[in-house]
DNA sequence: TGCACACCCTGAAGCGACTACAGGGTCAAG
DNA sequence: CTTGACCCTGTAGTCGCTTCAGGGTGTGCA
């Protein structure tokens, strides 16, 4: 099938299926005499592998890691295991992060009693004052 | 005092404040004979504002409209409302994406129930079999 | 047969919010 | 004078796409 087709099947577009082939996720197909790229069962099996990962904000690394798995059947699976239980606990990390920001927003958001004019809002004067605490970088790569 | 000390300040690095310099969230200050920056009271307060923002997970627009409406200090305060409580939307449709993208994550975990060979693993059926669902766009900037 | 439309191709640039690099200048202390 | 910390500008890179520019191919219809 063409290109168009297998991003069909996977839900994404053409530009993202050349990106994943230049970005090594996905194997590189025969060509026809147009210089078509043209692909089979498999790569349609990879990119919805591929697809499902990105649905659950797994980075390139983190699916470049599992597809190497996936390639060595006779592995033992602790490693796939361990690289899905890190990928959780950055999720987990993320939404704590956000649940904490979301509970600071809303202290500062409580300091707006009515309409008023800006300059007696407790918001602005809130988001200016607040100790947003030490932000030790990024515990987790999702945003 | 120089870009060092207000960096130090607001806790980011030089680097971030001349970004924000060049992206116009923050003044032009005035130079010395050497061409370096010199900063006053009023860069730390508006950069501590900027920092609060980011750490609380607004982009720039969002920034630049709460500036916008604190250099107007007679206006009304409703459009602070607005912009705090459509930010606070956009970070509850995070944590619920990020919810459901949890559950889908133990869904695939628990198809592995022992150390395995890789080809007998669930995980990776599961994570090629599963249906991710149509991803409508995302509803948040937040990732 | 020619045209229009849908689809294909490559390479480069852009998005947002930084961050790092390259190469050079300034200042203060030893 | 040297050294190290800090300053400067401009450029490029990160991540994961997405858009743009410019050109080719295939098919159906008038």
């Amino acid at each position: 099938m063409k290109i168009g087709e297998l991003a069909q099947l996977a839900r994404c577009t053409v530009e993202t299926v050349r990106y994943y082939e230049k970005a090594g996720l996905l194997a590189i197909p025969e060509r026809n005499a147009a210089n078509y790229r043209h692909y089979g069962a498999a790569h349609v099996e990879r990119l919805r592998f591929i697809r499902n990962c990105r649905a659950l904000d797994m980075t390139h690394e983190e699916i470049r890691a599992l597809l190497g798995l996936m390639d060595t059947p006779a592995a033992q699976c602790g490693e796939v295991n361990q690289l899905l239980d890190a990928h959780i606990g950055h999720v987990d990390a993320r939404i704590q992060e956000l649940t904490e920001l979301r509970a600071q927003l809303m202290d500062v958001r409580r300091q707006c009693h009515s309409e008023q004019s800006v300059s007696a809002c407790g918001i602005l004067q809130g988001l200016a004052q607040m100790d947003a605490g030490e932000k030790n970088g990024r515990h987790t790569h999702l945003g």
